[in-house]
DNA sequence: TTTACAATCAAGTGATCTATTGATTGAATT
DNA sequence: AATTCAATCAATAGATCACTTGATTGTAAA
């Protein structure tokens, strides 16, 4: 017997899910949602061999997730369209919405870290205007550059104990970086908290932003510009 | 090396991505999508043997995707919540956009039966409101009774052949059945065109709908209320 | 041409997944 | 208590997946 058209999209579906699940995968897609990148790079940032993740981001490429294009001898890849962080935004509602290991875990290690509640998007947009805040962007510098949201200040979580001195003290600091469960926002709400600031995490990161269609801002950005 | 607390959230991630990685437990929710049912009944309608679709069922119980009760000697299955609705679109649009081979395999086999835009959520609710349309829910009688959109016929795509004049020929019919990727609504469609109707299908089916947090009915629905 | 290097490919091993089979559990019925 | 039936569990064989190693391709520079 013969199978019919839905189940072979359905396969097709199938096939994307599979492609999303391994927490490797997972990974580098939450690194290309940063900006685009070779795969020496990307298997550097997570952590696998280089052959390694070249087959990953091969199973990401076959199932329509990501793209890429070679210049020189590099070839970059990056997400296959905004609709990726999407999907990815909706696994992971799900998944904190129904799956009581996701919230053990997150008790565990980052409760004592997020006493208050994040910041969501209209939260943000609102106090941007009133220019009630200081925006902080705790990402490497590099994935600063390719892009960033409007008005943010640029410290490394690495380099944000040397800097405090840049950040405004009668200003709420929001901080965030790569995506909802990336540590370095959750650290430096910390780091701030202990040196008496109010800080307080956007509830996601860059690329959930950017997907949300909101504006974005590209390149270095000068210290007068912000403050 | 100890994996830190982002690598265990990402690996829960892909649990339910994997979980959702199967052509047959994609079957599986969309039957789960129109009401909840016992084992077997889903094993029967989607062609799996009783161990097979139980283990299919406890993977989807496990990643947090569907719960389940006792009734007796019955276990019924159900999704949990309309998230999952949410996420299954999700991975549909993705897929849609961005895999050419669920391109093709669309126009192989719909095309020819769909060369109409399909109706939006926006349109369906504007054309009932204007009492413009006969909708038609080609679903088995069951599904129907478990929930339907409000206002909507049930004929059963088996039955419409006999049943044709129970429709108001004036009218433009919109047919719908359990999704998207239901072959039903394009064998409706097709059917009614055949005979001269003018007929569309709704662009989704009854669980996008209601996931959607649309009105829904439920129950048997006496002839005179729909014309 | 030779060299260098990014990335992919190919092959192999151990682990995980799928589907079937037959046994077992749990609740209702006789 | 014995029977019946829905559903799960357990064991298995075959398929697919993950990761490593070493060879290969493709481009740029020497």
């Amino acid at each position: 017997m013969s199978i019919g058209p839905k189940q072979a999209i359905l396969a097709e579906f199938a096939g994307v899910a599979r492609a999303l699940g391994h927490a490797h995968r997972l990974e580098l897609l939450e690194h290309l949602g940063q900006s685009e990148r070779g795969v020496d790079a990307l298997a550097a940032r997570v952590g696998l061999s280089l052959a390694n993740a070249s087959q990953h981001l091969q199973q990401l490429r076959r199932a329509g997730l990501v793209e890429n294009r070679r210049e020189g001898k590099f070839i970059y890849y990056r997400l296959a369209g905004d609709g990726v962080t999407d999907l990815l935004t909706a696994l992971r509602l799900q998944a904190e919405r129904n799956l009581a290991e996701v919230d053990r875990i997150r008790r565990g290690y980052f409760a004592e870290r997020d006493s208050l509640e994040p910041v969501s998007h209209e939260e943000l947009l609102a106090r941007m205007e009133a220019g009630l805040v200081t925006l902080l962007d705790v990402r490497p510098q590099d994935e600063f550059g390719h892009g960033h949201l409007p008005g943010a200040v640029n410290i490394p979580l690495s380099e944000l104990q040397d800097r405090l001195t840049e950040l405004d003290t009668e200003r709420e600091v929001i901080a965030y970086c790569r995506g909802a469960y990336c540590v370095f926002a959750f650290e430096a709400v910390a780091a701030l908290r202990a040196r008496g600031r109010t800080a307080r995490r956007l509830i996601d990161g860059f690329p959930e932003w950017k997907a949300a269609g909101l504006p974005v801002a590209t390149g270095e950005i000068s210290r007068e510009e912000v403050t």
